[in-house]
DNA sequence: TACAAATAATTGCTATAACAATAATTACAA
DNA sequence: TTGTAATTATTGTTATAGCAATTATTTGTA
């Protein structure tokens, strides 16, 4: 086995970082693709903790804070703190985030059809196995 | 298709880079992943200018620049003037540069065996075709 | 030749990422 | 119940990434 299959997935990820980050500013949208994922988590889940957004994108704490204090700028999360636990803060959308994510979506997902053109069903169900199989692979014991 | 696969690829090579980083500190190496990238080519190649070792490890000219200031900092690699072109810097690894990739080398190896662990060579060809399909269907065009 | 265009490297700015340290709060165990 | 440990969020530091602008040099063309 001699492909270094470490660096084709990380220039993968990055190719596909850079094109939908450019499909954002050619329709004139300002936000990152790391600050459109939490968006979308915030989307799925309505209301989260900066622990539990941080889980569901595998960012670690700080750059959560960080991107959720970007957001707040541009007034597209609301955070408040929680009631039952004083430590944490609660972030959901706030009704400009609402709308964004709606403008957002339909962009990104044309750009995930396009990436996908002239693969199967199979392909994906083999990528999932093979990159989920080489994150397993790597954790536990060194 | 609704896999989100831009996702998934993000994530394992971001899982990629943090393991193997654990590897370099575990064996005491104050070397980060992307520093060892550009070694690495400067083994294979000998002397590369800053935009061929751009060219070759997907990184943008600043960023390469700051990695080599680093790298000439810890004395693992040589810049000097081209004499055919004022402009460029040719780099190479420096002695010590030359025995730290020897150490690392096997480091890094291992760990890539054991990410393929169960994984086979067909495997890998999928993993290339699908990768290599989703780079140029995300390129030119929009 | 002269001059505009292209190229190589650098610097500045902002964002993301990892790690360490800290403060506030909560959970748990003696 | 009291004190220790764990959790949540934040801040600081360094490194990588992308973009824009700049300088120095070379290329290509009129």
């Amino acid at each position: 086995m001699d492909l270094n299959y470490g660096f084709l997935i990380e220039k993968t990820g990055k190719k596909l970082k850079q094109e939908l980050q450019k499909r954002f500013q050619e329709n004139g949208k300002d936000i990152t693709v790391d600050q459109w994922v939490i968006l979308l988590e915030l989307k799925k889940f309505h209301l989260l903790s900066q622990v539990e957004l941080a889980e569901k994108t595998f960012k670690d704490a700080p750059t959560v804070t960080r991107i959720i204090d970007l957001l707040i700028k541009k007034e597209l999360v609301i955070k408040t703190s929680s009631e039952d636990d004083r430590r944490k803060f609660m972030v959901s959308l706030s009704e400009k985030g609402k709308q964004e994510v709606e403008i957002l979506l339909p962009i990104v997902q044309k750009f995930r059809i396009k990436g996908w053109f002239g693969l199967t069903e199979n392909d994906g169900i083999a990528l999932q196995r093979i990159l989920n199989k080489i994150i397993t692979n790597i954790q536990h014991g060194h």
